[in-house]
DNA sequence: GGCGAAATAATGTCTATACATAATTGCCGA
DNA sequence: TCGGCAATTATGTATAGACATTATTTCGCC
């Protein structure tokens, strides 16, 4: 393995065939027995290559109909999802998070709640500010379920935030993010050191174990001071990191 | 194959139980030959599914040591962007794109436009607004390099903005998002009919062929009509729709 | 000429085998 | 004891063949 692997040279070679344009959307590719011929290898060979392919949605196979250069549909990239203590301390600044609010209640008599989280019971939420050498970086409000997860209620997060708590006690199988832009509430305001309708980053984040609705967490932050990287390439890269401008 | 593939079945079985945390990052898998005997299948079957989950950045395999479930380095999640005019016409509006300037400018006189789009020579500088209903959705600033794209020069957009022109003429093979929030400039106030000032979504973009930079475009959404929406899960659903709140 | 059935051509899956490659383990001798 | 060589183990790649599945095409029959 000198030389790279051939079904790995089979498949970057089509790649690059339709990456550059020399083949577009609808092309048909060569069948398996034709490119088994023209690399003078088995079909299992040539089918590993276009299965990649096929997976990384750059084709589209169909049986007796053959392959044919997939036609982008959403273009799709990839985000890296921010941890903040850990982007923090990477930059090598003191990370601290401060809580503003902690309190317990219930879905049963607080519908927004209940709207925002998307389950029933008893749910705690927090506020706090996470600050990166004191500056403050980002305001959260987040809701946990506590039928999903009770043992956060004896928490007291001293040590480190309900977001990283949660990470590393919790698995999660499903999340979704929604990214837009609001002005600062007065209490965001306040825990930023910014004048309210003041321009921010929001972050929603859901987060769900087999069904079960986790956790909702809504971040703000200050519009200039932070960004979100998403990219795309066919090799990828050492990951960008998302971080102050 | 009315139960589906084995090797997928597999590969869902090992997948599940790591995303539910039943196994954690650092734990080892079966190896093939015992997950063969598991299964009762032949190594090629076990090794296909092991292979896509290692693809998948699930899991990480080494000669000899066997495999395991790998340390997520960074959650990434997939992000749908936004191709306006196709977004628009889904939900039934109709798009318009009107164009507020157009002119040819060079990046060895104005340092600020080279340094944005990152190469030298001649460039297409154009501005705009998309609508959706003919309400304003989206303020957009965008740089193209006319060296890379010299066919742009005849085109007056009048039927279709220049991102779906580039899209349908130009293929590409690298692109980075950047996703932040701003305050309305004077200009793109005006036309997004808001008050300077005011909270937007800013989505940066750059797009290379080849390492040479194509396009930089600055798009900015008022903040509450449009939302990006990322999302992780095991099995990816129907893709989700980016769109006004 | 049109309709339905059979032949056909492509991919999808799986097996059994073979050899290559890499990393670990353990043994053996200086 | 330590250094290095060899055996072992697990994955990586590839082959040839088999059967299944699914559209498409073709052909025969009415």
């Amino acid at each position: 393995m000198a030389s790279t692997a051939l079904h790995e040279r089979i498949r970057t070679d089509i790649e690059s065939r339709i990456l550059s344009g020399v083949l577009k959307p609808g092309d048909k590719i060569p069948s398996e027995l034709e490119l088994m011929g023209l690399y003078g290898c088995s079909r299992m060979t040539v089918n590993k290559a276009l299965s990649a392919l096929n997976s990384a949605g750059l084709l589209e196979r169909r049986k007796r109909a053959g392959s044919c250069v997939a036609r982008p549909r959403t273009v799709a990239m990839m985000l890296d999802v921010p941890d903040l203590p850990a982007e923090v301390a990477k930059r090598g600044q003191a990370y601290r998070f401060d809580l503003l609010k902690r309190e317990i209640s219930d879905t049963r008599h607080h519908r927004s709640i209940a709207e925002k989280i998307g389950c029933e019971g008893r749910v705690l939420v927090t506020h706090g500010v996470h600050r990166a050498d004191a500056v403050p970086i980002a305001y959260e409000e987040r809701l946990v379920s506590l039928s999903a997860v009770p043992d956060i209620e004896t928490q007291d997060f001293a040590d480190e935030p309900p977001g990283s708590w949660l990470l590393r006690h919790i698995p999660w199988t499903e999340a979704e993010n929604r990214i837009g832009a609001a002005g600062a509430g007065s209490e965001a305001a306040r825990a930023l050191n910014v004048n309210v309708g003041a321009p921010c980053l929001s972050v929603e984040r859901r987060t769900w174990q087999a069904a079960q609705c986790i956790t909702f967490v809504r971040q703000l932050y200050v519009a200039g001071s932070y960004e979100l990287i998403a990219r795309f390439g066919p090799a990828q890269k050492g990951p960008v990191q998302n971080g102050p401008v």
